[in-house]
DNA sequence: AATGGGACCTGCGCGC
DNA sequence: TGCGCGCAGGTCCCAT
């Protein structure tokens, strides 16, 4: 569920609370969230290492360390970052110089942890698209105009947009008043003006709120985000329209629930 | 190129 | 009460 928001926000409580430390014994009890090296090698190669700042880029967190390595954590769905942690949920531990530990909590297991030389020239990072904050109105409608997907899939697409998730791409969509199955390339510049600016308010604002505490998100300190309270559209299927009451509906597209008000989105 | 499905996982809520 | 099933979604991978 961290879609670019939560993640936004667990890089700024991060940056404040570990910036600094230093790394001093590192536990894994579950190996099968570290991608590379092997655990083994990448305890060996944190300990001792300072955490000089935390980055974010889309839906990833990296720590840049004083090796000039640099740990490049994805939460998927159920990850979190907690300190001072517990060890109770604790997935891998990250003791600190201060005799307090961050932990990576996962239920799921499927959350990724890489500790590479260049972050920036992992796979998965070189296909993103641009940051939503980037992208500018011209830059956008083009964008939609090459693409005759629909639209809320490729809000979806990593490689199209970065940072939206199934969360935040049903809130644009409503407040830009566009049905989800709508093609692309057939959204007016009228339209794609609103969408891009919806898409940036969202965002902002979901960022001001500490993110949506939906499941297992949380803060760095274990406290829920409050943007949850805000939310118009997602998972209220069933549930009259706060706009114009009409009961909002929820279909399947590409895999993924999608809600949307039938009255409001055209 | 676009789309659909399965895989990875676990906990929850539902119906019987 | 208890069990089994479907669902939740980020991303990759394969098939059509």
């Amino acid at each position: 569920m961290p879609e670019l928001p939560e993640v936004e926000t667990i890089k700024r409580d991060l940056e404040k609370v570990i910036a600094g430390k230093k790394i001093t014994k590192v536990c894994v009890h579950n190996a099968a969230v570290i991608k590379e090296p092997s655990a083994a090698e990448f305890k060996k190669k944190l300990v001792g290492r300072t955490i000089k700042r935390v980055l974010r880029r889309a839906k990833v967190l990296i720590l840049e360390l004083s090796s000039g390595k640099a740990l490049a954590v994805h939460l998927k769905m159920t990850g979190q970052l907690v300190y001072p942690g517990n060890s109770s949920k604790s997935r891998v531990s990250f003791y600190l110089d201060n005799g307090k530990s961050l932990d990576f909590n996962d239920q799921r297991i499927f959350g990724e942890l890489r500790l590479v030389d260049d972050w920036k020239k992992l796979k998965f990072i070189r296909a993103l698209g641009p940051e939503p904050f980037d992208i500018t109105l011209e830059q956008f409608k083009e964008m939609l105009r090459l693409k005759k997907t629909k639209i809320k899939p490729l809000l979806l697409d990593q490689s199209f947009i970065s940072g939206i998730g199934n969360l935040y791409a049903a809130e644009c969509l409503f407040r830009s008043r566009i049905r989800p199955e709508r093609p692309a390339n057939s959204l007016s510049e009228k339209e794609a003006g609103l969408l891009l600016k919806e898409i940036k308010a969202v965002l902002k604002e979901a960022i001001h709120y500490g993110g949506s505490s939906i499941d297992d998100y949380v803060r760095v300190s274990g406290k829920p985000g409050s943007y949850a309270q805000y939310h118009k559209v997602y998972a209220r299927q069933g549930k009259p329209c706060l706009v114009c009451k009409t009961r909002i509906h929820k279909i399947t597209m590409g895999g993924r629930g999608t809600c949307f008000c039938p009255k409001c989105q055209k």
